[in-house]
DNA sequence: TCTCCGTCGCTTTTT
DNA sequence: GCGACGGAGA
């Protein structure tokens, strides 16, 4: 296997030959086009929502290798997600109607990685490096926090963890924080503990994600040749979503771009909303600073949204104080619908008129795939769940628990970090007593005292222990059995295939057993993960690159693209388009968010409204705002005022309609709204199912009835008001899956279906 | 080692 | 109002 990092197969970039324009450069529009041919010099693109700011990334990359300007191995591009990357990847081929290998396309982290793991010396550590996940990373912390003896009810290892996050964000190892940041946490301690995290993660041959990056920087820092290396061989780099960036990677680009200077950075700064995660709109700003007489070149014809969406959006945005200035024009004279918004009695009435909408728009003939629900906080998911399963809708919530952070998988991928890497011991201490050994914490902490005392990781401690007498007899003949089974099993790895030796792991370990022997709801859908995780094995061809792929890896397998309505956050939304966009829970408190909004006062306003910018500028037809007079909050009703952002928006091109008089009743502090712009004569234009009556439509007279747990059994029959009889084909605690004779397969609620 | 009970906190999240 | 987590006690 060639070395991916050897530069001898470089080929100096041909000289440069005078292509015809390719056709794919035709169908640009001229900013667009300027963007893609502008190689030489760095350009900062500001591309607004829904201008093509992929295509533009895309063609200008297939427009460099294209052209001859650069062998794939000398450019550079860099996305934030595993996703946006692998878009990339298959847009760029598909222009150029050829696969591109060596090239370095990838998230900032997979970059980053790939060179730390070549210099890992550098910085301390191995190349063979552990990647520690968040949940690790916290574990770590609270030992940390243990070992200098603080309360950790009185300083959170989570606020620590976030701490030494930003500022690693920021890009300051602990000799850079300067005194003053030390701030209150543990009287001013947190430098010294991050500064002991960083001792422990080099002992355990170990890198959190925010190491990465920073690592990276380190080493440029401390070998001028390899970093002058890369600044020769990256000639043309690109950065997507450049708004998201952070400092750390802010310096990571310009040192990279220091010989070339042919830096390319997409971005708005109109959707920026991970500043609460480290992400520095300033950097926009700097760029211009940084790179003198860099071509600015804005992007601002939107292809995306009808006009009363665009202009709804854009009158929405202008609230914020700091921005670049950016004017959006729909791409085409349609002005479509005008943006709905609704106010509702409560967070049910939402849910079940957001559900009308949808059913009416299906009868017209709209498909549910291009519908999306996009909430400003996960627990607002549950009302529509609820009503969704009641209706028997078909939907997908996307985001929550991923696949890899699933509890089993990752404790079946400790059992394999800890025989890939006998010095992970937070791999080891997850599972020396998974399942039950006898393995408790008092023979751990033996062991963990001898570890620190001889300087080395737990595993060789233990190894050393089981020969004295200093733990009980079965701990120590359990710890034994465990040891042996380890040194087997890495013996094994020679000469089996990896999803061999994970089933053998998994079947000695008895991992597999434990769940097994577990009666709980859930036993049987985590056996199921394991054998999902142990046959992707197969796509690997050695342990370390899956290992690598996992850590690197975090996203949810992309959901078969089943005709289902989607559910997720703002934050997720970024990037993606539908046809149709609900945007329930515009109100004061929830959205802007309250907490957001005490942590970060008008600076997390702004942010918060641009969260709204995004979430309407992901609309192509169709979007709607809602919001309720009353919510449930922590098992309390509340009343709720409307979101100061259904005001913002300009009002030709809103159509104000509450669904029912019973917005009033209940809503005894209406001052924040003026009534009598509700309920005005609806607007001129198509009239359709679409366009809502005004009375409260009743909610389906379905009798709900409680039933004891175990009423139903899988391959039962049963019987629904609504879709008739059926068959169970799952049961995922009290939501059953069944095969309807005449209505097709649905996820319902127990409590609408009846044994037949 | 397990289980029970009180306390806390409760926004967003890729890698 | 609910779930996670940690401490206490059997």
């Amino acid at each position: 296997m060639s070395d991916p990092f050897d530069l001898s197969d470089v080929a100096p970039a041909p000289p440069l030959a005078p292509p015809a324009a390719p056709a794919y450069l035709d169908s640009l529009n001229d900013a667009q086009r300027a963007a893609v041919e502008a190689t030489d010099g760095p350009v900062l693109v500001l591309a607004g929502a829904g201008t093509g700011k992929t295509r533009v990334l895309t063609t200008r990359l297939a427009h460099i290798l294209d052209s001859g300007l650069a062998h794939p191995g000398e450019t550079l591009t860099v996305t934030f997600t595993n996703k946006a990357a692998r878009e990339m990847k298959e847009r760029v081929e598909g222009l150029l109607g050829r696969s591109v290998e060596g090239w370095f396309l990838g998230t900032f982290h997979a970059m980053a990685a790939r060179v730390l793991r070549r210099h890992a010396e550098l910085v301390g550590l191995e190349s063979s490096f552990t990647i520690i996940d968040t949940d690790d990373q916290l574990r770590l912390i609270k030992q940390v926090m243990v070992a200098n003896d603080l309360d950790d009810k009185k300083w959170p290892a989570r606020s620590l963890a976030a701490i030494i996050g930003r500022w690693k964000d920021r890009g300051l190892v602990p000799d850079k924080v300067s005194g003053d940041e030390a701030g209150e946490f543990a009287n001013g301690r947190a430098v010294e503990l991050y500064r002991q995290y960083q001792t422990r993660l080099a002992e355990l041959n170990a890198a959190d994600f925010g190491d990465l990056l920073l690592h990276n920087l380190t080493v440029f820092g401390r070998d001028a040749a390899v970093l002058a290396e890369y600044q020769q061989r990256f000639r043309y780099i690109l950065v997507d979503e450049y708004q998201d960036a952070n400092v750390a990677q802010y310096l990571w680009l310009r040192l990279l771009a220091q010989t070339h200077r042919n830096i390319c950075c997409v971005g708005d700064d109109d959707q920026s909303i991970y500043a609460w995660r480290g992400a520095e709109v300033g950097n926009i700003l700097r760029f211009e600073k940084e790179f003198p007489g860099a071509r600015i070149i804005r992007l601002e014809s939107n292809y995306r949204s009808t006009g009363h969406i665009l202009a709804a959006a854009s009158g929405l945005i202008t609230h914020n104080e700091g921005r670049l200035g950016k004017t959006l024009y729909p791409a085409s004279e349609a002005l479509g619908d005008k943006v709905r918004v609704l106010g509702t009695w409560d967070g049910n009435d939402e849910a079940s008129t957001v559900s009308e909408a949808i059913e009416a728009l299906q009868r017209d003939g709209h498909a549910l795939h291009e519908m999306a629900i996009l909430v400003r906080a996960g627990f607002q998911t549950r009302a529509f769940e609820e009503r969704f399963l009641q209706i028997g809708l078909p939907y997908r919530v996307i985001g929550g628990l991923r696949f890899y952070e699933r509890l089993e998988v990752r404790d079946a991928i400790a059992y394999l970090r800890a025989l890939a890497q006998p010095a992970d011991d937070l791999a080891f201490e997850r599972i020396v007593n998974k399942p039950k050994r006898g393995i408790g914490d008092a023979s751990l902490r033996t062991v963990n005292l001898h570890a620190r005392t001889r300087g080395i990781p737990l595993q060789a401690a233990a190894r050393e222990l089981i020969e004295t007498d200093e733990l009980r007899g079965r701990a120590r003949k359990a710890l034994a059995e465990l040891l042996n089974n380890l040194e087997r099993w890495r013996i094994s790895r020679t000469t089996m295939a990896l999803r061999e030796l994970a089933s053998i792991v998994l079947d000695e370990s008895g991992y597999i057993e434990m769940w097994r022997n577990d009666r709980s709801v859930d036993a049987p859908g985590r056996l199921e993960n394991l054998k999902e995780l142990v046959n992707a094995l197969d796509e690997f061809d050695n342990l370390e690159s899956f290992l690598e792929h996992v850590s690197l890896i975090m996203e949810n397998a992309e959901a078969v693209d089943n005709d289902m309505v989607n559910v997720m956050t703002l934050h997720g939304a970024k990037g993606l388009e539908f046809d149709s966009v609900f945007l329930p829970g515009w109100e004061e408190e929830l959205f802007p968010n309250r907490r957001s909004l005490e942590e970060g006062g008008v600076t997390a306003l702004e942010e918060e409204r641009r969260l709204a910018y995004v979430g309407l500028t992901r609309a192509r037809h169709r979007a709607v705002v809602l919001y309720a007079a009353n919510r449930l909050t922590y098992g309390q009703w509340l009343s709720a005022a409307p979101s100061r952002f259904v005001a913002e928006l300009p009002e030709d091109h809103v159509q104000r309609e509450s669904v029912s008089a019973a917005y009033y009743a209940g809503f005894g502090d209406a001052d924040a709204v003026d009534p009598t712009s509700f309920d005005r004569p609806s607007f001129g234009g198509r009239t359709s199912s679409w366009r809502r009556h005004t009375s409260h439509a009743p909610i389906p007279a379905i009798e709900t009835q409680d039933h004891a747990p175990g009423t139903f059994a899988q391959g039962s029959r049963v019987f629904h008001q609504k879709f008739g009889y059926g068959q169970i084909l799952a049961i995922d605690g009290n939501k059953l899956e069944i095969a309807f004779d005449k209505a097709g397969t649905k996820k319902v609620m127990d409590s609408f279906v009846n044994p037949a």
